[in-house]
RNA sequence: GGGGUCGUAGUCCAGCUUGGUUAAGAUUCUCCCUUGGGGUGGGAGAGACCGGGAGUUCGAAUCUCCCCGACCCCA
């Protein structure tokens, strides 16, 4: 019987992450510079079908690629006063070269608002201009004071910004559903589940108005935030001067929103959600390699058949390696396995005499037999198939980490047991929520769900107040 | 923000208490032989200015101080 690569993450999850990031060549923490971390290949393979994915929803929803700028003027932080105040202790300075103070003080983007704006403000001129949609991908960066995490929470990582301007708030509104959309398709084809939450007021982007979340638990079942929608409502528009003119000829300010899913997060997402004691386990998606074909042994006979498969492969638009090292069988099995490599098909001489060949699924490690003319079939059936399996299991794994309090000694004893999300009749308030973070030992109120309505009793479950609304509470990374 | 633990080949680590030969082992990497349907076995070789700096000393991986970095716990 094989054995386990890497420890249960469930039961070391900060273990388990840190060897397969290391094992499958992912991030490397070795750069030597507090919360920055190098990306290697076979993490931005992952990394770049995210941006593919988000990208194409983003533009198929009207929306154009932009790239501004990494340094901003830092006269243009002091524009819209909420938002420097949420970002003040975060903001990388930039004031001098090696041997001279610079002309004027910049600072990096911790997101790009402030670069964007100013543009906006000389770019929109009338009703006609409107809808105003544009995204950057790009890395923005953050003084993270508290323990950084590769990927998970880096002082650089990267994401998606897009920037929506309209005439009416109803727009602006109803922009947020779309960029669920995106959101939820883009999750889906990386077999990702996720829950919408709506922030609390107190919880909120700097400046935003109305903020949605995606939050995803993970094996350890703190929450992870990895992407977020907010509407700015004119928060931005009229300090920076964005004005258009109204069908009637009338000046008026325009409304917008934001979005920001975090790509780097999204892919520790993949990596950990689908992960085993192996290694990754990714979806046809995600995986530079889709298939594998693996000869047993490096004979001639072996290879030069495992060489014809894989050319039929990779003639049917599939990513194909053949794996004709030198390895042993098991070393090879290993290998793959560690990488994530959905599709495996081995070749001994079993094979070569009969043509039907050992296909393995890495989601199940599971064998089967297919006959050489089915395997192409079998294939496009198998990534289906796999999507679907990761997909279940992930949608599994959030719903069981999803738990009611009906009490207040019920919330207390959940916090201390289960973890994952716990859901409560809240009353809103900031006290409330402080206190409970107190005395919970870290749980935090994430909001209610932003795509579902949910009933909630007539008293909040912890302080007895008028209850508002069925809020979610969950320790966040 | 507060407290704690720890930095020795790419990786995991012994040595440190009690300073003193060439810093040991495993893994990894290269080559040879062997083996081959779940990490074969053997041999040869490569790889470490012991996190950085300063100090104590005839002599520092080992003792002292400062800095940097990592991990864990608490707010």
């Amino acid at each position: 019987m094989p054995k386990a690569t890497l420890p249960d993450k469930f039961k070391q999850f900060g273990e388990w992450y840190d060897q397969v990031s290391e094992k499958a060549e992912l991030a490397d923490v070795r750069y030597g510079v507090k919360g920055f971390v190098v990306y290697r290949p076979n993490l931005m393979h992952i990394v770049r079908e995210i941006y593919e994915t988000l990208e194409r929803h983003l533009i198929a929803d009207g929306h154009r690629a932009m790239l501004f700028p990494l340094l901003i003027s830092y006269k243009n932080l002091l524009v819209e006063k909420e938002h420097v105040k949420g970002f003040e202790k975060e903001v990388f300075f930039v004031e001098r070269s090696a041997t001279e103070a610079l002309d004027e003080r910049l600072f990096i983007r911790p997101t790009s608002e402030t670069a964007i704006y100013p543009m906006y403000a000389l770019w929109i001129r009338s009703y006609r201009d409107l809808p105003f949609k544009a995204f950057q991908s790009c890395a923005v960066y953050r003084y993270e004071t508290k323990a950084t995490r590769p990927l998970f929470r880096g002082r650089e990582f990267l994401w998606i910004e897009s920037h929506d301007v309209f005439s009416t708030r109803q727009e602006a509104e109803s922009q947020l559903l779309e960029d669920l959309e995106t959101t939820r398709k883009t999750f889906e084809e990386f077999a990702l589940p996720f829950l919408v939450i709506e922030r609390e007021p107190f919880d909120r982007f700097p400046g935003a108005e109305r903020t949605l979340a995606y939050d995803v638990p993970l094996p350890d079942k703190q929450v992870l935030q990895s992407a977020t929608t907010h509407l700015l409502g004119q928060r931005f528009t009229k300090p920076f001067g964005v004005t258009f003119l109204s069908p009637k000829g009338e000046k008026a300010i325009p409304e917008s929103t934001c979005f920001g899913p975090g790509v780097s997060r999204i892919a520790a997402l993949v990596v950990s959600v689908h992960g085993d004691e192996y290694g990754m386990v990714l979806p046809f998606k995600a995986a530079s390699v889709q298939v594998v074909v693996l000869p047993i042994r490096n004979e001639p006979a072996l290879v030069e058949y495992a060489r014809s498969v894989t050319e039929k492969i990779a003639k049917a638009g599939y990513r194909v390696k053949l794996d004709d090292g030198g390895e042993t069988a098991g070393e090879k099995f290993y290998h793959w396995e560690m990488l994530g490599t959905p599709v495996r098909v081995e070749i001994g001489p079993k094979e070569v005499e009969s043509k039907l060949l050992t296909v393995t699924r890495r989601d199940l490690r599971k064998r089967e037999s297919v006959p050489e003319d089915s395997l192409l079939p079998r294939l496009a059936s198998l990534e289906k198939e796999i999507l679907a399996e990761l997909s279940r299991r992930s949608w599994e794994w959030l719903n069981s980490n999803i738990h009611e309090a009906s009490t207040k000694d019920d919330l207390l004893a959940q916090t201390k047991g289960a973890g994952g999300f716990i859901k409560f009749t809240f009353c809103g308030r900031e006290v409330c929520g402080a206190d409970i973070k107190v005395k919970t030992g870290g749980y935090e109120v994430r909001g209610k769900r932003a795509d579902v309505e949910e009933p909630h009793a007539l008293t909040c479950t912890w302080c007895g107040e008028k209850g508002v609304e069925l809020a979610y509470l969950a320790k966040a990374y």
